[in-house]
DNA sequence: CGGGGGCTTGAGGCCACTCAACGATAGTGG
DNA sequence: CCACTATCGTTGAGTGGCCTCAAGCCCCCG
């Protein structure tokens, strides 16, 4: 579980615009690229924090696990996302790779020293953990008070926003990764996902269980009772 | 659900020491009191975010609620604590005062001016909003993946941490409360306090049912699988 | 002392979990 | 190219943990 992957590229100097630092600074930070082998870890929970990833292809799953096994996934990184962010010095989850990805990763700690003299890169260090506090809260109304359809419903949205090709969600992720994002069982997942079928509310494409249509997103919405 | 209640008492300066800013500026910030009564609303969700909360006395339940009526409460602020620091222009939460509570508060916008100068401010934010999400993610594991009894056990062990005074937790929140923090109903946190009583883990205070005294941390630690 | 809210406890039900079988798919090696 | 295998997904049957509904107690407070 603490074992790193070793990489094979070399780091290369960028700016900070790929993070979403929009800085005038033409700072220099330490970049460079890794690439996991799907189901690779990239760093685990308690860990120290050295670098800040950025998915440059693929998809990453972090998650938290209990002394017995069970496990819940806080968040999936998809291209463009930045994760492995912390303040403290220790990661807070275990993240690894889904599919074979490609990531851009940053010293932490020259972050640090650019924020401490960027008043726009501090901002934009707060509004990116802003987002992740968001998307916890949001989480855990879902995982606390939805109905195991609700949650199905909720997901896919949350994907249909943002991985959707061309009207079909493609998901990295199996049915297990999906059912300990939601608070479920992966059979549960798999009924909600045929019940929804069956309402007509979506469709599978092709023969693989990975892509699926949205035919009727309102009625998705109704399910995932917002507010 | 969207009515602010009025408070009584007029602002007067004092400095951001208070909120944890230990920055040597001297910066005046408008800050003011006000106070609650038990139940009352202090803001709404999607309220403009116009002021920053600090706990003087009481404590205060910040929730969602879905259009059906279920509540998760996202945490609970207790003498202290800040609250109602968001950094979007809106609320995410909804808030009450749970006891009589007294809060000193911060223009918001005073606040972000501070930040925009001072890295130590700045930093401080960053601080406190990396709080709240560790908090969150944590809270995010319990919800999706620990029984009743590890939830209850969790819940005691985080009051005890926070508000202990002689060895005796006195929640101020009612069971219904910890059911809607917990992602479960009212009678099953009864039920597990029921039989935490019974496994001799706890024992109650007089006649009232709010006195908590935890007689064996480390079973209960043990029954909150960590890790 | 009466009323009401909060808490506990019991009985029964339901939703999601567990256990299991089977089908489909993709990757592997003969 | 085709078994062979492992992995993933679906579906069914049965269980169980938590929820629902209900009754009763205690305490606070008027």
């Amino acid at each position: 579980m603490f074992v790193r992957v070793t990489a094979d590229s070399a780091p290369r100097p960028n700016s900070l615009r790929d993070l979403g630092m929009t800085s005038d600074s033409n700072t220099l930070v330490s970049l460079s690229e890794f690439s996991y082998r799907k189901g690779t870890e990239i760093y685990g929970e308690k860990e120290p924090a050295e670098y800040v990833y950025q998915v440059k292809s693929g998809a990453v799953r972090s998650y938290k696990l209990l002394s017995d096994g069970r496990r819940q996934i806080g968040a999936f990184h998809l291209t463009g996302d930045i994760f492995g962010l912390e303040n403290g010095s220790e990661h807070r989850f275990t993240t690894e790779a889904i599919v074979d990805t490609a990531v851009r990763l940053i010293k932490r700690q020259s972050l640090e020293t650019v924020a401490e003299s960027d008043a726009m890169v501090a901002r934009n260090l707060l509004s990116m953990t802003t987002s992740n506090l968001q998307h916890a809260e949001d989480h855990m109304l879902l995982l606390g008070r939805k109905t195991s359809l609700e949650r199905v419903a909720a997901f896919l949205l949350e994907m249909d926003k943002r991985l959707t090709a061309a009207g079909v969600i493609a998901l990295p992720m199996s049915r297990r990764d999906i059912a300990d994002y939601l608070g479920l069982t992966l059979e549960t997942v798999s009924r909600a996902l045929s019940r929804l079928h069956e309402l007509g509310v979506l469709g599978f494409v092709g023969n693989t269980q990975r892509q699926i249509v949205l035919l009727d997103r309102n009625q998705l919405a109704n399910l995932d009772l917002q507010s």
